[in-house]
DNA sequence: ACCTTAAATGTTATATTATAACATAACATT
DNA sequence: AATGTTATGTTATAATATAACATTTAAGGT
C-alpha cells in the first residue's frame, strides 16, 4: 500500500474578499446531507438547523446563542435541545468545539473524520482550520519519546489574521 | 547574538515509580516563592495554599475542588477566593489552565514565562508538559503560509502516558 | 396497514464553571 | 497617623452543561 506525501492541507481558510457566505453555507449543508445519507444517519431539521446556525458565519458561535435563535423559532428548545445536536454534529465531525472559546465552528471537511488546528483571530474572531500531517507528525515523535500514545489533539492557535494584521498596519 | 540550538524540554514529566511528591510539592513552592520576591509580586498566604492545592497531584485539579478545601479551612472562602488566586497564579506562569478539562495545574518551571504542550493520559489523568521549540516553529511556519501571525498556542494532546500503555497491555 | 422497537425530542430540574459589583481589610509609603 | 493601592470578603448572578424521565417520531418486520 502506498503511503502517499503527507501534504498541509486548509480545510477552511480565512474568507477573502468577496467571500459568498451564502454559498458557502449552502454547501457545508449539501456535503452535510451527502455525508448523513452515506453513513446512514439522520440529519434531522433540528440537527440541519443547528448546523446551519453554527455555520452562520466563521466565528465561533455560543450553545446559547443557538439557543436563544431556536426559541425564536419552537418555544419548547431548552439546552438539551442544543447540546444533543451539537454532540450529533460533533460525533459526525461536522461542528467542532473550540474549547479555549466555549464555542462551535462548523468544519469544512467532515467526509473524512479528522481533528484540525485551529486558527483563531482575536481582531476578527474568525477561525480558519488546517489539517497538516507534519504537525500532527512531529508532535506524535515527540510524544513517543516519552513512551506517550497520541490518541487526539486539540491545538488552538490564537494571533492575527492576514486581513487584521494589514489593517491594524 | 548567538541562537542556540533549540531544544524539546520535557517540563513537568509524567511521575516515575518512587516519584516522591512531597519533595516536588515542596520545591514547586519553593520556585514559586523566589519567583515572586524576584518579581516584585506577592505570593500572598491564599495564594500560596491555592497553588500548593493544584500541586496536590500531577492531575489538573477543578476549581471548585479548590474552593471546597478552601472553605473547611476558612467560611469566608467564595468563588472570587479561587477565581482571584488562580488568575495571579496564571499570569504568573505557575499554574496553566487545561482548557480541555476546565481544570489547573502547577506549572514545573515558572520562572521563565512560556506555554507549553500538554499530555494528558486518559487513564491516570496525569499530565505532562513539554516546552518544544521545533513544534512552536513548525506551527509558526505553518501558520505564516497563511499570513497569520501566533499570539499564543494552545496544545492539549490526550493519550496513554508510558506506564498506563504497559499496564493495560 | 399495524405493531414493535429504537431513536429523537420535549420537559423540568439541577450541576458546574465563572464573573460582576461593591464593601472591607491589609500593606506600603510618606 | 494619613493616604493610596492591592488583596480579600461578600452577595448575587451569569454562562455553560448534564441528569432524569416523559413523549413523540421514524424504521423495520409481519
Amino acid at each position: 500500500m502506498k503511503k502517499h506525501k503527507s501534504h498541509s492541507r486548509v480545510l477552511m481558510p480565512f474568507k477573502e474578499n468577496g467571500h459568498s457566505h451564502k454559498k458557502c453555507l449552502d454547501s457545508a449543508l449539501i456535503t452535510a446531507e451527502k455525508t448523513c445519507l452515506a453513513r446512514g444517519v439522520r440529519l434531522t431539521r433540528l440537527r440541519r438547523r443547528v448546523l446551519e446556525l453554527v455555520w452562520g458565519s466563521h466565528e465561533p458561535v455560543k450553545a446559547y446563542d443557538i439557543l436563544d435563535k431556536l426559541r425564536d423559532e419552537h418555544s419548547g428548545s431548552a439546552p438539551p435541545t442544543v447540546y444533543r445536536a451539537l454532540d450529533f454534529l460533533r460525533a459526525e465531525g461536522m461542528v467542532h468545539k473550540i474549547e479555549s472559546l466555549t464555542a462551535y465552528v462548523g468544519c469544512g471537511e467532515p467526509e473524512h473524520r479528522h481533528i484540525g488546528q485551529f486558527l483563531i483571530c482575536r481582531a476578527c474572531g474568525a477561525v480558519a482550520e488546517m489539517d497538516d500531517a507534519e504537525v500532527r507528525e512531529l508532535l506524535a515523535e515527540k510524544a513517543d519519546t516519552l513512551g506517550f500514545h497520541i490518541d487526539r489533539e486539540m491545538i488552538e492557535i490564537k494571533g492575527l489574521c492576514a486581513a487584521c494584521l494589514t489593517e491594524n498596519i
